[in-house]
DNA sequence: GGGACGATCTCCT
DNA sequence: GGAGATCGTCCCC
């Protein structure tokens, strides 16, 4: 089991998103329910873990960008290949899909529900969130790539790097 | 049916 | 800091 720390947020009308060029049969769960899975290789070899944010069926995710183990360090360690306890071992989405043992079977199944894949409330108080641009998406539009829509858990060290463009969000801020 | 590309990671310099 | 790995998906012939 693990913690998510850290996020990114991929919106409809958005030049970074996947549902960007219309619902095809590997993007169809982004357009699905909300609470589902969101499963894809990324350059052939990372398995990417997204989580539908979607209730009208226009196409949204959060992509989850990095987490901290909180059971089962011994079955990540091992499927990662790497015997430490550091965010060097979660601190990228293909290491959290790699941690997690995914493959695309996953896309479409319902997190909300217990079944082997679930998402449940931590239940730790987050005091401070941090926010920054999205990486990794230079393709997009500027205006899509300088959108603040990563956010990370502040003050833990288990989130995935760059960490020096994030900044404490303010009450500003907006969707 | 074929080719180009990608929300990344790792190793090497 | 930079480039190669590696393969499913999508688009175009």
């Amino acid at each position: 089991m693990t913690f998510i720390r850290k996020v990114e947020a991929y919106r409809p009308n958005d030049s970074a998103c996947h549902g960007r060029s219309g619902v095809t049969p590997r993007t169809a769960p982004i357009f699905g329910p909300g609470g589902h899975a969101y499963v894809y290789l990324c350059y052939g070899l990372h398995m990417m873990l997204n989580i539908v944010a979607d209730k009208d069926g226009v196409g949204a995710a959060v992509l989850i960008r990095s987490c901290s183990p909180v059971t089962g360090l011994e079955t990540i360690q091992e499927r990662r290949g790497q015997k430490i306890d550091k965010p060097l071992l979660l601190n990228g989405p293909g290491k959290v899909g790699q941690a997690l043992g995914l493959s695309t079977q996953w896309s479409h199944h319902p997190l909300y529900s217990p079944g082997g894949l679930e998402v449940l409330d931590g239940g730790e108080d987050v005091e401070k969130v941090l926010v920054g641009p999205r990486v990794g998406i230079d393709y997009a539009l500027p205006e899509h790539v300088n959108a603040l829509w990563r956010f990370a858990i502040a003050n833990t060290p288990w989130i995935s790097a760059p960490k020096n463009t994030l900044k404490p969000l303010t009450s500003t801020h907006s969707s």
